[in-house]
DNA sequence: GCCAACGTTGGC
DNA sequence: GCCAACGTTGGC
């Protein structure tokens, strides 16, 4: 069992578009970096613990929770012409781009990061480091405790 | 919209 | 394999 933070722009998909998808689940397609896709393709299991954030908009942080709800499988994207995310360099028979799927399990009050920095039990959140753009980062067990535990509020 | 930080690309 | 140029991210 590991934990995550997945960062999502609220444009694309924000915790209330999540909300309203059939069963409540999202690919999480449009990974074009290695380092998050490695965790995606090779640290990820079923029911791994998510925090969902929103980045790139108003008020950033922590939206919501979620679930790992399916193993890594092949983004359909990188095979589309006409999507942003289509890679002429990928095949059906060595895909180079990989998602899991991700699962709501509920919404929080938004636990910006501006409070996330407040609080010295997550100093070392790879979120909270200087020039952290990394869109998949793993998280300690204790830092997951903190804040749906401690932070998250229905 | 600015811009610092970082990742990727591609010529050599 | 180096590294300059370029593109992207994302907070502010």
């Amino acid at each position: 069992m590991r934990y995550w933070l997945m960062k999502s722009e609220p444009g694309d998909v924000s915790i209330d578009d999540l909300a309203k998808l059939p069963g409540q689940t999202v690919a999480w397609y449009g990974v074009r970096n290695y380092q998050a896709r490695n965790f995606m393709r090779d640290q990820m299991s079923v029911g791994d613990g998510v925090l969902f954030y929103h980045s790139n908009c108003t008020v950033p942080g922590i939206a919501g929770i979620a679930r790992v709800s399916s193993t890594a499988y092949p983004d359909a994207k990188q095979f589309e012409r006409n999507s942003k995310y289509f890679d002429p360099k990928a095949t059906h028979e060595t895909p180079r781009w990989f998602n899991v799927d991700v699962q709501l399990v509920k919404k929080v009050g938004l636990i910006s990061l501006a409070e996330l920095r407040k609080h010295p039990e997550l100093e070392r959140m790879r979120i909270l480091q200087r020039g952290n753009r990394l869109s998949i980062t793993p998280l300690d067990p204790a830092e997951w405790k903190f804040i749906t535990g401690k932070l998250a509020q229905d």
